[in-house]
DNA sequence: CTAAATGCAAAATCTTTGCAGCCTC
DNA sequence: GAGGCTGCAAAGATTTTGCATTTAG
């Protein structure tokens, strides 16, 4: 009997992937598309924007990086090794930081009044960075 | 001296606006513009979709809808007269809905270690609605 | 009647995909 | 070497805009 095939694909270490992983790990808070394009290119000058988007795929999908999306409407993306936090979007310079400490106790599971399961929540801050106080 | 230009268009009101309000207002919580299309289409089926992006635009420029964003990337709709509330995100129907309690107290003004000082914040909840349990 | 609003289709954005050549393993 | 990766450009998807026609006031 024939192996089954695997859906396993090869994946190659290269400079756009390393590059990509250190500027999303590297920033103080989750980034969107047009930053990590802007900032690896200091490194990569010729990186196209269609590697990044495949990239940020294929470190969604392994599991290396996660979405954010604020109501500014931008996805961003950051490392998924961060534990539960939350964030910090200044309204000045739009950028958004991650929080160290979590200012509420919330039981992760819980139901609501209305009968709604919870088994996860996000909580997300708007002011001003001390940057630009 | 003349006075100043005013900027203040005479908006109209015709049936495709009024569809849309109620539309957005009589759902139990915020929705997408495809779904606003949808909902409408059935009281208006020429309505263009065109039409409904700039309804929104215009109900977002004189505050009488809100957008909200939550991490799936679509932008979503919900009248502005919405006091202070959360979002619960049900991960089986992707539906959206408005929750009445506050299951945190949160000072609206605060300031978090860092220097980062808060006007507002944001809680969404994920898990299962009722009608999917 | 006058000018705002609509619907349609073209244009502008943003993201994905096809391909030939390049580069890991 | 073989097949995954990349850059480029074409293709898709979503949102905006131009314009002639319709319609509110």
């Amino acid at each position: 009997m024939s192996r089954m095939t695997t859906h396993r694909t090869n994946t190659r270490r290269t400079t756009q992937r390393d590059t990509i992983v250190e500027v999303i790990t590297q920033s103080p808070g989750p980034i969107t598309v047009e930053q990590i394009h802007e900032l690896a290119k200091k490194t990569i000058p010729s990186l196209g924007i269609a590697t990044v988007y495949r990239t940020i795929k294929l470190l969604l999908e392994n599991g290396t990086i996660q979405t954010v999306v604020l109501p500014d409407g931008l996805s961003r993306y950051e490392s998924a090794a961060l534990g539960h936090h939350h964030h910090f979007r200044c309204r000045a310079c739009g950028n958004v930081f991650d929080l160290d400490i979590c200012p509420v106790k919330l039981p992760k599971d819980m139901t609501l009044p209305g009968g709604y399961t919870v088994d996860d929540h996000e909580l997300t801050f708007y002011g001003t960075c001390p940057n630009c106080q």
